[in-house]
This record gives structure tokens, sequence and C-alpha cells, in this order.
DNA sequence: ATAAGTATCGCAACTATGTTGCAATAATAT
DNA sequence: ATATTATTGCAACATAGTTGCGATACTTAT
């Protein structure tokens, strides 16, 4: 059984995701860490910590992924809730308290939901673009 | 103003993605083309065919990007029906009757959805992987 | 404390995906 | 038929993500 170990890169990177308050791309966090690591490093420690369901994947309209540290009292497996894309500022913040309601397929079995709204955020819209 | 122009690659292109069932990705398309044309001319077709609200653009949980022909009795800005992206098999089907129900937070302009449920569809369910 | 086992890392090379500028081509209106 | 201009092909580029492998460093057992 593989166990997770925790190195300077993967703490580097778990503080930086728990600080953001919107989620970062791959090249975001790889400037943040300033190159403590390797490119490929920050890769493969953020697919370890989607896997431990420590920081989840969030897809914008355009395809471009980026990552949030999940805010949940408990691990929970499914992360339903909303996640609002600004086509502004570009920047992508999870919406908590906003979570779908919608009937399931019976025959789909569903073990993942992606739920984004996308639009302007309060910042962008104040600024009356 | 800008007026649009039917030619032979953007009719075949339409119609590759009336007949498929699934969400396209653009690699996908651009082999069922044959040669046709070049690889670029698929991307501004398939960007002048979202634009004309004729095609729509999903994106799944990896951040693949595909492509489905709308099939709205009449045209509509908002595609808010849900997409299901199978994990085993990778296919994208639209799921037109599922509409999620949710609140939208009142600072937020909300101009576009993508509610993608992600899972097992029924073909994979069966051949019980 | 030392050694063995193994998760993680760096590097280099590669693939896939998407974009841009520009000259050539072809669809459309007159 | 001709003029206008949307569309295309090509080449070159940019960005994102992956893989193999040897080196490194953390963990556990002795």
């Amino acid at each position: 059984m593989k166990t997770t170990r925790n190195t300077t890169a993967k703490t580097a990177v778990t503080e930086i995701l728990s600080k953001s308050k919107t989620a970062l791309s791959h090249s975001e966090i790889y400037k943040l860490t300033a190159d403590l690591c390797n490119r490929v490093t920050i890769y493969r420690i953020l697919d370890r910590l989607v896997n431990d369901d420590i920081v989840h994947k969030i897809v914008d309209l355009d395809g471009t992924v980026k990552y949030a540290k999940c805010h949940h009292s408990h691990p929970v497996t499914i992360h339903n809730h909303a996640h609002f894309s600004c086509e502004n500022c570009h920047e992508i913040t999870c919406l908590e308290s906003v979570k779908p309601s919608y009937i399931i397929p019976h025959n789909y079995k569903v073990t993942d939901i992606n739920f984004t709204l996308s639009g302007l955020c309060p910042n962008c819209l104040n600024s009356n673009i």
C-alpha cells in the first residue's frame, strides 16, 4: 500500500492553496513557489492532493484547469458545490453555499460533479466593464 | 458587419456533429473530416459555430474540450442542461432533460452555465467494469 | 545508528492542444 | 463578371500535460 509523504514542496503547495481566495492554475502555483522545485513536481503534487481529497480540480468554460483547497469540515468525495468563473478577470471562486439540485438519471452512476457558473464576479460587475 | 459564409468544411463539421450522439473533441472531428481541410480550419469553424450558437462547447472534468450540436427547438443563449462524462469510455452525452435548479448569488451576473455529471454511463455500467 | 525499501524529485524529451500572422483562395452581393 | 471580404492553408509558435529513469530523501526495521 502506498503511503503518502510530506515534503517541502508538497507543504508549500498546500500552503499556497490554503491562503488563496481563488482557485489557481498549475502555472500560477509554479510561479508562486519561485523555483522551489521542478515544474513536473508541481503536477505530481497536485495529482496526489486531488487523490487524497485535500484539493479539488476545477475546469472553467475555456478548459482551463485550476485547483482549490477544500474547506469542508470533514472530507467528502463529491464536491457538489458551485464554482464561479469570471469572464473578465478569469478568477475562479468557490461558492460553497450554492449547491445544485437535480434529478439523477437512474441508469447513470454519478461519482463526481462539476457545476460552474460563468459571467461577471462582484468586483468586475462594480467596475462596470 | 461580419457576415458568416457557408463553406464545404463548415458544412462537413456541422454534419458530423449533427450525426454524432456524443460530443466530439477537435481531434476527433479532424479525423472524421479525413484531410478535407487543415487542422487550424477546424478550430476556426468550431469557434464560429459556437459564436453562432449552433454548437456548444463542453469541458469535462479532465479539462478535455468537446463540442456538441444543440437540439433546441429555438436558439437559446444559455445551455443550462447537464452533460454526462463517462470515466470509462470518456464519452460525453447531453442530458437535455436534466436541468439543475440553484439559487443565483445576487452579486454575481451569470451568463453561462456548465453542469457536468461524471461517473459511469449506462453502457459501461452494464458491462460491469 | 545503519541499512533497506520506497515515495518523491529533477531532468530531458515528448505529445497534445490551441493560437497567430500573412498570403492565397473562394463565397457572396452588386 | 467583378469587387469585396470571409475563409483557408501554411508555418511557426506557445502552453499544457506526460513519461521514463536515475538520483535523492524520507521511513521503517534491525
